[in-house]
Order: structure tokens, then sequence, then C-alpha cells
DNA sequence: TAAGAAATTGTTAGCGCGTACAATTTTTTG
DNA sequence: CAAAAAATTGTACGCGCTAACAATTTCTTA
């Protein structure tokens, strides 16, 4: 019976995903501090006003920009880990999906090492941070806990994610680091840190329970 | 013959490292963002106008105070590596030293990942980000040297330097992340990347040359 | 100790920013 | 098609910042 509101909602759902993919493409041009509502709307073909019309403030479309530019990034991640027959195919798909090779450059590097600067004094940056690393640790547990303990699986996750942090910061500025070299320099602190027999576990396929 | 300028020069130095010191302080505890003219001079006891007398303008003082606070940090691997004996120690002085228990904080974390981040725009940061990379580089090629031939030192210097950067920025928001940790992350990362033999070799006095 | 130099202060001009809001245009609806 | 609602624009205010500079105090030196 709630035909009114439709159109309206229509056109307000459109607008806020303008603005969040405009200022997801300033964000990946110039990181958090280029990030000005002027730029956001010009970007959008839009005028300044706009953008306190359909968000609380410029902090709200930041926000919901960072969670969309994550999404982007893991998108690879869940795709390569549905495809994923053994274990250690999986940990190769986070391995992978994390370095993408589109989007492994210095200005994205950048804007995401802009991003951890800011979570340092915005709390709801800083939970985001939270939420992002419990998915991989997550995501690395179903891999790995055939083979590893709990316990473990944390300790591994801690120095794998330091790896992953790690390459994409330093890619903001070695020109010459490639997705390649950082998907092999990670490879190979995944191998020695579990060991061959351990590896040779993950190769093994998945037996499925059905 | 110079004796005129004497207290002059004198003053003028003092109140360099002064307001470089200041500025370093408020860099701990807020980071780059957090460092406006005013908090520098009233953090050094002075008033706001004294800051572009003794320098060009604030850029000038944030670079200075850069290049001191890294030199407070890297104090700590330099005295270290003065005292190993064999090559192993001098690795563990390169580990140890990047993370020293006093300084290895969420503040102090934070506060580098500002200049991370600030590095991405800023050319002259961005080639101190260069420099202090050739001297890990350096300092773990003369560890080095004897059992991995320069292009892998260079290999090894890539993922090495990635997990100390990595392990830095995660200490920004993972508050149960301690200093013994983060070396013993490291510690294994590169016994597992050199092998039990080239430990090994390591271990052995280095060959006096006088 | 007086004159001149050096050091220090406080104020102010100018800029970029976020956002509030009145004014205007476009769309919807009876 | 007119009136009301929704969407969009442009302007303007206030804030925090850097840097310039005139005014003032403190030190030097002859």
């Amino acid at each position: 019976m709630e035909s009114a509101p439709k159109t309206k909602t229509r056109i307000e759902d459109i607008r806020r995903v303008e603005l969040i993919e405009a200022a997801h493409r300033v964000f990946l041009k110039s990181g958090l501090n280029g990030l000005t509502t002027t730029r956001i709307c010009q970007e959008a073909g839009m005028s300044q006003g706009i953008l306190t019309y359909y968000f609380k403030n410029k902090d709200e479309v930041l926000f919901e920009m960072v969670r969309y530019a994550n999404r982007v990034l893991m998108d690879d991640v869940v795709v390569r880990l549905r495809q994923a027959k053994t274990n250690w195919q999986r940990l190769m798909a986070i391995i992978e999906g994390n370095f993408p090779e589109a989007s492994y450059n210095a200005n994205t590097a950048n804007a995401w090492v802009s991003f951890y600067a800011a979570a340092a004094s915005n709390a709801r940056y800083n939970m985001l941070q939270r939420l992002f690393y419990r998915r991989l640790r997550s995501n690395l547990s179903s891999a790995l806990n055939s083979v590893l303990t709990p316990n473990r699986v944390d300790r591994f996750a801690q120095g794998f994610a330091a790896m992953i942090d790690g390459l994409w910061l330093r890619r903001g500025h070695s020109e010459d680091l490639t997705a390649a070299e950082a998907i092999s320099l990670l490879t190979e602190y995944a191998e020695q840190a579990l060991g061959v027999d351990m590896v040779d576990k993950l190769r093994k396929p998945t037996a499925e329970l059905l």
C-alpha cells in the first residue's frame, strides 16, 4: 500500500550511492586528506549543498565509502575462496585476493595508509579496522583449522596480517614492488611458517561434509 | 677571531633544538595532524611568533623533527650493533633495536603511521622514508652478506622491512601486541627465511679483519 | 649606562574547510 | 494545470590554521 515513498526512496538511494562512489574515486586518487565536500560533489557532478541533504555530514559519507572500498577489494577474496577446492587453495585465495593486480598501486596503497592514520583518532574507523582484521582471521581459520590449533592460527594470523599491511604500506613508496612479488613474499612466508608437512596436508582435497 | 656571533649562534641552536624537541613530544602524543604551530610553541613554552624567527616555516620544523625522531629510535639499533660479536647478533640487534620496549606503543605507532600517510604527498618526507629503508638494507647487508648474494639480501630485506612496518602499523590499534611478540615474530621470520644452515653460519664469531 | 642589536611577543590578514540555510528548480499529485 | 512536495543550487558564516609583521622586551657592547 505504500506506493508514495517508492520513487522518493529510489532517488535517495541512487544519490547516496553516487556520492559514495564519487568519494571512492577521489579516495583512490588522493586519500582521505584530498576528500573535501567540494571535491566529492564536483566528482559526482552535483553541487556542494547536496551532500548534507542525503547524509548527516561528511564523516557519514566517508565512513560508508570506506566500507564500500573494502568491499570492492575483498570481493576478489570472496570469489577466489568460492572456487577453492583444497585448504591450500583457500589460503592462496586469501593471499592473491589481498593483492589484486589492478588495485595494488601506489595511489591505492597511500589511500589506505591515510585511512589507517585517520583511524588513530576516529573511533568508527577504528572499529572498521578491527572488523577487517577479524574477517581475515576468520578466513585464515577456515583454511587452517585442520592443521593448526586456534592459538596457532592466532599467532599465524598476527604475522600474516602484519605482512599484508606492511606490503601495502611499502607499496605506497616503492615503485618497484609488484603484486606478483607481494604474493610471492607472502606465500613464501606462509609456506615457511607452516612447514612442508602441513602444506602437504592442506593440499589434499577437503573431505566434504555433506 | 669570531667572538661576536658566538652567543647569537648558541641561542639560535638552543631554540631550534627546543622547538624540535617540543614538536617531537607533540608528535609522539598526537601524530602529524595534531602538530599546529600554536601547539608546538606552547609545548616549548614560547609564543607563536618565535617559530618563523628560527625556522623558515612549520614544514621545516616538522622535517627536522622527523629526522630527530628517527634518530632517537635508531640509536637503539646503533648501540646494539656496536656490541654485536657475531653476524647473528648483528641481525638480532636490528630486530630488537626496531622494537624498543619503551617506544613500541600505540601513540608512537600511530604517529609514525601519520608520517607515512603524509609522505604520500610530501616529497621531502618521501626522501626520508627512502633513506630510512636504505639504512635498514645496508645494516641487513652487513649482517648477511657472508651468506646471501646481494640479490638475496634485497629480497630478504623486502619481506623483512614489510614485516617491521606491518608490526608497527598494527601496533597502533592492537592493544595486545607487545614488543616481545613483535621481536619473536620477526625473529621467527628471519630464521625461517634463512634456514638452519645459514643461521648456524651466522652464529659463528666473525673473522676479524685487522 | 646609553644606543643599538637580538630575541620575543601578540595581533592580524588570508585561506580552505564544513555545514546551515534561503532561494530556486524540478517532480509529483489531486 | 495548479499547488504542494521533493530535489538541487548557491551563498555565507564561523572555525582553525599558517605566516607575516609591528610592537615590545631583553641582551650586548662600546
